[in-house]
DNA sequence: TATTTCCCTATCGGCTAAGCAGGAATATAC
DNA sequence: GTATATTCCTGCTTAGCCGATAGGGAAATA
């Protein structure tokens, strides 16, 4: 339960590799290639982190992708939304309307009170935490 | 992301159910009219509740279902992996020999970390605190 | 014996995720 | 200015899961 997508997977190993790479631009097939991803699936998470702001990607010989923020400045929950869009357990906890069933959605409080442990958790750890192995946070 | 299963939203309104019937029998057919859910998909939860051991089925006339513990002392975290198995945000959180990628791993401390939250989470919640519509824990 | 209820198995349709293919746009190099 | 490398865009295919349904078998009661 809970499982995260592989494409999300794909995402954070990426950006852990373009953490390491300190500011030099990779292309994708040399990301691909370090972490085991097929090149052309990449393509498509690589844009989305850069319509998330996340990474810069410039086309042409010698181009490629680099990080915009340092990796202490990029928490995990911006790269986990770049991808899946924001932690909702449930429809109804960002659109209460759909709860037709008056009192027997009770549980919401419930679902609202794990996204914002969840949220709290991914916004406390950033890239550099996971690019550097270190599992406490910052 | 991180969405619930509509047959663990609908366990969890099931259980909800059972609680406020206080140790009444219910049968699939009441609980489903109660709580819309399509009645032959509830009997399959209710099975995969009874195998968990959290709700005893008896057959024939006048059986039914109830809770075998008091609400209190059923955590949420129970109904959940009852249903969908235990949280496990990727598959080498629990046997890490899927990783054949070396250091490509690294966020694996990260997902560890944050079961460890979702599952603390849902132990401290019981099913009462939803029944009661208490979003405190206990 | 009849009825009610839980229990088991199989099946279906629809949706999404994962991956592939082909090419268009753009920047560099010679 | 032609060739090359790279990002970018669009669409497609396949496989697997999820929600739901169908039909009937087993047990408990009246």
């Amino acid at each position: 339960m809970f499982s995260v997508s592989a494409r999300t997977q794909y995402a954070i190993r990426a950006m852990v590799c373009l953490a390491r790479a300190e500011g030099r631009q990779l292309t994708t097939a040399e990301i691909a290639a370090a972490e085991q991803i097929p090149p052309k699936y990449l393509e498509g998470i690589m844009t989305a982190l850069k319509n998330a702001g996340l990474v810069s990607g410039e086309r042409g010989k010698h181009g490629g992708f680099r990080l915009l923020k340092a990796p202490a400045d990029i928490p995990m929950l911006r790269i986990i939304e770049a991808l899946d869009g924001s932690v909702m357990p449930v429809n109804c906890v960002h659109t209460p309307d759909l709860c037709s069933l008056g009192c027997s959605c009770m549980p919401r409080q419930f679902w609202i009170g794990l996204k914002d442990v969840i949220d709290a958790y991914m916004r406390d750890h950033s890239l550099q935490d996971i690019a550097e192995g270190n599992d406490h946070g910052h």
